[in-house]
DNA sequence: CGAGTCCAAGCTTCCCTCAT
DNA sequence: ATGAGGGAAGCTTGGACTCG
């Protein structure tokens, strides 16, 4: 359950109510010092909500001085102070919110001498993992010989009991074999979902439905885009070179559905998240899309292997300062092996 | 049975009203 | 006048459902 679900189900809160005060929680857990100037009334709900997307450790003493006893509006005065907003603003497209915080960790990644106990007695998957300090080792690939790997990991009971059950549907299987069956099926099902692959597909582009009434993209204009733009970030940077992840895609509506943006393949191209949010950034402003990155999970942050530095990125974006997962874009190291596409 | 479509979940915003 | 709270809107994902 998110932290969210229990606020608004446990302790039936509104879905505002929660959300001040799990902004605060979030605030106060960088920020301590935010609790008791909330409890002495130096600070409000709404106060800390607005101050907590701009709060960092070396301004923080001056701004909440200067925010104490103020009002909301004054507040605002500040934030834009520190944050200013770019002219324009409207209606925004949303990046995927944070499940970071409620999502268990790997149970690959757990210490197994601490969770082979814990495993073995917990009555279900989440239990376990509830026992479990922190991940410390995490799974190992481990390459063996050309074309071979070794993986390590750690496996929950019921992880090891749907292996035995599918090994006993696939008599004569090893192991990997099992696993790979299993893999193989769910990422033809993954990508049929998320990017409208399919065996056999019934239509083609020129039948697909693309009217702006519905936000739903059919599964041909998904297939068109995912194939046209080759599986692959379409930013392409000032100095040519066009960005190279294939993780963490989703379909970018260049004139977004919330205007009216219709939904064929010539209005929708792939982008990894970052540029997304950066796109987004242009369109809508800094101070609009940074409380959407403000909890630092809000953002599935790619990995640095996945991405060429895009010299000039920032001036292609028309943006001076854009929060950490560009930074983290345009100034990661990039591996030997990772090269432009 | 597979492909296509719909819709709820999850989270955050803005705008408005209510209570103080 | 002000902060708190309610409601609707917005966006993506994945589960559930429908159709051929």
């Amino acid at each position: 359950m998110s932290m969210f679900s229990y606020c608004t189900e446990r302790l039936h809160l509104s879905e505002h109510e929660a959300f001040l005060r799990i902004a605060v929680a979030r605030a106060a857990r960088k920020h301590p010092v935010l609790l008791s100037m909330l409890e002495d009334g130096r600070l409000h709900l709404s106060a800390i909500a607005k101050l907590a997307p701009v709060l960092t450790e070396s301004n923080r003493d001056e701004l909440l001085t200067q925010a104490m006893h103020k009002t909301k509006k004054k507040i605002l005065e500040f934030v834009a102070k520190v944050a200013p907003k770019a002219d324009d603003a409207g209606t925004m497209r949303k990046l995927p919110p944070p499940r970071e915080p409620s999502k268990p960790a790997a149970l690959g990644q757990l210490r197994p001498e601490v969770c082979s106990v814990a495993v073995a007695t917990a009555s279900s998957t989440s239990d376990a993992v509830a026992m479990c300090p922190a991940p410390v080792k995490p799974a190992v690939v481990e390459p063996l010989a050309p074309s071979r790997y070794g993986v390590h990991f750690t496996a929950s009971t019921e992880l090891h009991e749907k292996l035995e059950r599918l090994s006993d549907l696939m008599p004569g299987a090893d192991l990997a074999s099992v696993i790979e069956a299993a893999v193989t099926l769910k990422l033809e099902r993954l990508e049929a979902k998320r990017f409208g692959k399919a065996k056999k597909p019934s239509k083609n582009l020129e039948q697909a439905d693309t009217s702006p009434g519905s936000r739903y993209i059919s599964a041909p204009v998904k297939r068109g885009v995912y194939e046209r733009d080759g599986g692959q970030c379409t930013v392409v940077g000032k100095n040519g070179r066009r960005c190279t992840a294939r993780k963490d895609l989703e379909y970018h509506h260049h004139d977004p559905h919330g205007r009216g943006g219709n939904r064929s393949a010539a209005n929708i191209s792939l982008m990894c998240t970052t540029h997304n949010q950066l796109l987004a950034e242009r369109d809508f402003g800094k101070g609009v899309m940074d409380p959407y990155r403000r909890s630092g999970v809000s953002v599935s942050e790619p990995s640095p292997v996945y991405y060429v530095p895009a010299d000039g990125c920032c001036d292609l974006l028309g943006l001076d300062q854009v929060g950490r997962a560009h930074e983290r874009l345009c100034l990661a190291e990039v591996p030997a092996t990772a090269t432009s596409g």
